[in-house]
DNA sequence: CGGCTACTATGACCGCTGTCATAGTCGACC
DNA sequence: GGTCGACTATGACAGCGGTCATAGTAGCCG
């Protein structure tokens, strides 16, 4: 999954978001970065000249690529797809990484979110890119599955939004309930959107 | 509402859990938190023997009860209470917030469990019964309106995530549109819970 | 070989952080 | 008055932050 051949460049990329996920942006140096992805610190400034602004803005729009992709990922893993199917997989995706690695990481849009929306305009940019890049694929996938397009969008809205807050309340809790208790409870109303 | 007479002690919790909230707990400065509440420098020693992070906590706990007294507020202006009227009562203090001062405030039991889930454990508890303590009276609200007891729990769990989710995709996008449709999706699901 | 580009390697700078140490002020109480 | 406690006021410290500057290496091209 985590090809360790790849560019140093892209590894720094990866691995500001796995940093930033688990402390937040502030919390994280660049130093660390360098360390963390086996680079030498020097090509920080030469791959990244606009600094940590522009490294933490990759690693946000790398996770909503990667968050994006994984719902196609989902999806093909479905034999029936419906759409608590799918929001299923996706909190189970956390679930099953906070049973096995620890509640330690979160999901890098939300660190962005928190940490810079206020300083950093551009980081706060890409964090409403990315919420689009992972909202994009979810409505798309809800409209195959049958519910009206008008719908489609603000179910996604529904379903990342209850998905990150579970995320927030798990790691808070060290306890995977919030995920699965939204899972169970909006299901329901989420396949009855298919109906016509 | 925020009387400037109050104890130095408590204008600088205070002040604390305004400048994470809108900040980050790591971006967040002691010196900065005194001069917010224009409280002497020395004085975070005195009240604050534990550091840091006990100001911190104390900050996210002071949110946690916040949060649930307006629980209760919430319902007192409601003449008739709903499940989806008190969801969009809680949903539209931020969104009235938003649209008169701007997007950079979120949650501080958001952001400290982003920023410190994984480094500080006394302040991932403090988020975790700050968290609780919202949840507590939102559910028992849920149960006077005619929940089953079985189902409030879940419902207020719900409920908290898509609203910490939405409030996060509000900052990040500095629209409004999240909350107002986690409100009108989620709405009818909280109604049907109070049928038999 | 010379020259050029891509990348790496260090070291230094300044600013800010949380924390400690020490001295000072003020008011109440015996 | 004298003493004690609560609170305030500063200054210093050590550490780490991002960033700039400079020098170095490697490889390709002509």
């Amino acid at each position: 999954m985590t090809q360790a051949r790849r560019g140093p460049r892209e590894r720094m990329v990866f691995s500001a978001a796995q940093l930033i996920r688990r402390q937040g942006v502030t919390a994280t140096g660049m130093r660390e970065v360098a360390a963390h992805a086996d680079a030498p610190r020097g090509s920080l400034q030469h791959y990244f000249p606009g600094g940590k602004e522009q490294l933490v803005n990759e690693a946000v729009a790398w996770a909503g690529r990667y968050a994006g992709k994984r719902v196609d990922r989902f999806l093909a893993g479905l034999d029936r797809p419906t759409p608590s199917g799918l929001f299923a997989a996706m909190a189970a995706q956390w679930a099953d990484e906070y049973a096995a690695d620890g509640f330690a990481a979160g999901c890098p849009v939300a660190a962005a979110t928190v940490d810079c929306a206020t300083s950093g305009d551009s980081t706060r940019n890409a964090a409403a890119t990315a919420f689009a890049t992972w909202r994009g694929p979810v409505a798309e996938a809800l409209t195959d599955m049958g519910v009206p397009p008008s719908r489609a969008e603000s179910l996604a809205t529904l379903m990342i939004s209850a998905l990150e807050g579970a995320i927030l309340m798990a790691r808070a809790e060290r306890d995977v309930r919030s995920l699965t208790t939204v899972v169970k409870e909006l299901g329901p109303l989420l396949d009855a959107a298919t109906g016509p």
